[in-house]
RNA sequence: GGCGCGGUGGCAGAGUGGCCAUGCAGGGGACUGCAACUCCCCGUACGCCGGUUCGAUUCCGACCCGCGCCUCCA
């Protein structure tokens, strides 16, 4: 890597596309925030890890090192109603639910992390930095709770835009009597015996949502640090909390970029036009979905929108995958004897990833270079850019097989010899009846110089 | 109400002050006994109204429409 890759992308702090400049090039560091785990990952789940999972490639291609962290969030409010629900110790959903997202995200060809913190297991942290907060005036205790005080940070507000006071104009729920000020936010909260709880300078209880992010961050990648993600609505409140935690325990209020020197914030996965709920039941889950898809499939649809964008999923947006995808593997196969080893990105594919990960851009052009390149450079190229976005990692000829479990071979076989028989003789009214046949069993031909070769519809 | 995002050809989806996005679907052609596969070709898209400009989908302003966040949320 002689020539510096430049990267761009669309901080969210200054709400302008800027160049990205590492606050120490020998060591590039990104925190993404990860799953909440009581349930399945759905399809904005497995964004959200598509999408850092593919910055986190494309830095270790710009940056000899580079540390991406994201955590699990493994003590939380719903978790506990989730255990309470199924009768299950919270330990054994969170651990079951970790694995299955490890899981999936791996068939989405999402990598671990190189560190994935959770949450339990950095009370410790979280304690002192609450501590550190009250220390310097910036939280307090209150009915066993301690709170973030968000008038005493001056610069609250410069990641969403949002003021103090639009915060609590726009306030829907009661606000705790215990509050001092409206717009206040949880740093520990007292836990009853049905509820986990850690021993803390404030009585047993367990950490708001917002501290274990800034905690874990630091503590794993130090501050301040270059990178740090997120789905779009987390920017507010839990982003927006995060930064006047950690700059505030710092002494630093003033300096929002502190904390993390960069944001990046991904879109919103919709489905046929409309927002995933539960009450639309439209709540796709990855797990499921990877029933009926490749891995590779998904990942390719989920990077087929740019990352900053909304995502509409729709059966056209899969089929499209899945055409390029059978594409690109028919060409690896076709060169297969061709010897080549992992080559250059091409340059424009190079360029649109590092344009602010322009994914769509990038597939575009490697639509283009399937056309316009052939032999050793274009399969030395195609494995190199499958390499750097995590497609066609799997063999050509397997991913190109077909499922005949339910499918009578040697009838078709038969037929098929049948109608080779009655083309020699010119009996085209019966070859052609024997096609329609198989097209009805769902069997589509596909006549070659040497043979006749046939597929699922 | 506040904050933010977006409206591009049948669909998906980039991008740009003047020239090609790309893909899917569709149409035409080559190939084929006829098909399929493959290959080639094709469609004058940029929400609306003003303004700046020799020229705007692209810049500026107003308007209309859609979406997200403000409450747990990727």
């Amino acid at each position: 890597m002689t020539d510096p890759l430049t990267i761009k992308l669309t901080d969210s702090l200054s709400r302008k596309k800027q160049e990205f400049i590492p606050l120490d090039p020998n060591h590039v560091k990104l925190y993404a925030c990860g799953p909440t785990v009581y349930n399945y990952a759905h399809l904005g789940n497995g964004r959200m890890a598509v999408v850092y999972d593919l910055w986190a490639r494309l830095l270790r291609h710009a940056y000899p090192k580079v540390t991406y962290v994201s955590n699990i969030t493994d003590v939380e409010d719903k978790i506990i109603t989730a255990a309470k629900e199924s009768g299950q110790e919270i330990a054994v959903i969170t651990e079951k639910y970790t694995k299955i997202y490890n899981d999936d995200m791996a068939t989405l060809g999402v990598g671990l992390p190189d560190i994935q913190p959770k949450a339990t297991e950095h009370i410790q942290e979280m304690i002192d930095q609450i501590a550190q907060l009250i220390e310097r005036g910036h939280a307090y205790e209150a009915e066993g709770h301690v709170l973030f005080n968000v008038p005493s940070d001056p610069s609250y507000g410069a990641l969403s835009g949002r003021s103090r006071d639009e915060q609590v104009a726009g306030a829907r729920v009661e606000i705790a009597p215990y509050k001092r000020d409206a717009a206040d936010f949880v740093l520990w909260k007292p836990s009853t015996n049905d509820q986990p709880g850690w021993d803390s300078p404030w009585g047993v209880g367990r950490p708001g949502w917002h501290i274990e992010c800034s905690a874990m961050a630091e503590k794993h990648l130090g501050l301040p640090f270059d990178l740090h993600g997120g789905g779009a609505d987390l920017k507010f409140p839990h982003h927006e909390n995060e930064i006047a935690q950690s700059c505030c325990a710092h002494g630093h209020p003033e300096k929002v970029n502190s904390f993390a020197n960069y944001w990046i914030h991904n879109g919103f996965v919709t489905v046929d036009g409309e927002k995933m709920s539960k009450s639309l039941g439209n709540f796709l889950l990855v797990h499921d979905l990877i029933k009926d898809h490749k891995g590779e499939v998904l990942r390719l649809a989920l990077l087929s929108a740019h990352y900053r964008q909304p995502l509409d999923w729709s059966a056209q947006v899969l089929h499209q995958s899945q055409v390029l995808l059978d594409k690109l593997y028919t060409k690896l196969l076709e060169l297969k004897d061709v010897q080549a080893d992992i080559g250059e990105i091409p340059m424009s594919i190079m360029t649109a990833l590092c344009d602010d990960l322009n994914t769509p851009l990038a597939i575009a052009e490697l639509n283009k270079m399937l056309k316009e390149k052939e032999g050793v450079e274009l399969k030395s190229q195609l494995l190199a850019v499958g390499s750097l976005i995590g497609i066609l990692q799997e063999n050509p000829d397997e991913w190109l097989v077909q499922d005949h479990s339910n499918i009578d071979v040697s009838k078709v076989e038969g037929l098929i010899k049948e109608r080779a028989e009655a083309k020699k003789n010119k009996n085209f009214a019966r070859s052609d009846a024997i096609r329609d046949e198989l097209l009805s069993i769902g069997i589509e031909i596909n006549d070659t110089r040497d043979g006749t070769t046939w597929q699922k519809t």
